[in-house]
DNA sequence: AATTCCTCCTGATAGC
DNA sequence: TGCTATCAGGAGGAAT
């Protein structure tokens, strides 16, 4: 389900409650969403220790302890984490729960287990054994990073967006919102893509996460001109008033509009 | 090395 | 009502 801007604005949900909480255990529910984790080593880890701080990297959300190692959160499709007050009922699907000596909760809720939550002891080194490609929300994400990241690449544009060792974070639905906004055809090839295509995409992509952030990642409030402000309301292209069309791609399925989205490069 | 396809999970929804 | 098929904002791993 989330992708960057939607991590992101979990990461800020727990940095808002959770942080310099003493944490009193960590009760794993199901093991199957452990990372290369043991239980006993994520509770080992946790126990006694407070969260400090956090990152994010593309879709990668590490909640940093005061011991210095990591506790990876990764949402899969149906992760949430979720502050619960002391008698505070439970979400559905909690997978594993930070108990803090407060009596809070935090709790990692999942419905389907793709999640996963792990124990890093080095932040850098995993984003590297990972090969997650540059942030496009981080410092650094200028065009030459940007267009370094994409060549050589021979497939479909929307799979070599999605691709999280090209670039970390974009997902579905906002990998459909920069194609709309640069009258990209979902299946244009990465290899046929013009400098100044290239350049236009760079900067909708930073411009599409950063709002998204801003507007706390709900749909409803972005610009009419934004595809995303209809995919899941009147499905209609803003600027022609014609039904999207969908069509699958990278088997991921892709909205987007036939007069303004041609084959072209 | 890059690309494509399959698979992991469970729940909501559409269609019969 | 109840069954089945399909789909869902992700990504690892295998095959090509």
């Amino acid at each position: 389900m989330p992708e960057l801007p939607e991590v992101e604005q979990r990461r800020r949900y727990i940095e808002a409650h959770a942080l310099n909480q003493p944490i009193a255990g960590v009760k794993v529910l199901d093991a199957g969403v452990l990372e290369k984790t043991k239980a006993r080593a994520l509770q080992a880890a946790c126990k006694g220790r407070r969260f400090v701080g956090s990152h994010r990297h593309g879709k990668f959300l590490f909640m940093t302890l005061d011991s210095g190692a990591d506790v990876l959160w990764h949402f899969g499709m149906t992760g949430n984490p979720a502050y619960l007050a002391p008698k505070e009922a439970e979400p559905r699907f909690v997978r594993v729960r930070f108990d803090m000596e407060s009596g809070h909760r935090l709790a990692f809720d999942c419905m389907r287990k793709i999640g996963r939550i792990g124990l890093i002891r080095d932040r850098e080194a995993y984003i590297a054994a990972k090969k997650l490609g540059p942030d496009p929300t981080h410092d650094g994400f200028d065009y030459d990073t940007f267009a370094a990241a994409l060549a050589n690449r021979t497939g479909l544009l929307k799979p070599v967006l999605l691709n999280q060792s090209v670039i970390a974070g974009i997902g579905n639905l906002y990998a459909d919102e920069m194609l709309y906004q640069n009258g990209l055809h979902p299946e244009t090839r990465t290899a046929d893509l013009k400098p100044k295509t290239l350049r236009g995409l760079h900067e909708s992509m930073q411009d599409v996460l950063r709002l998204s952030i801003k507007l706390e990642t709900d749909f409803e409030r972005f610009p009419q001109r934004y595809l995303l402000a209809h995919r899941f309301y009147d499905a209609t292209c803003p600027r022609c008033g014609a039904d999207f069309a969908t069509l699958r791609v990278g088997g991921r399925t892709t909205y987007y509009c036939k007069r303004h989205q041609r084959r072209r490069s």
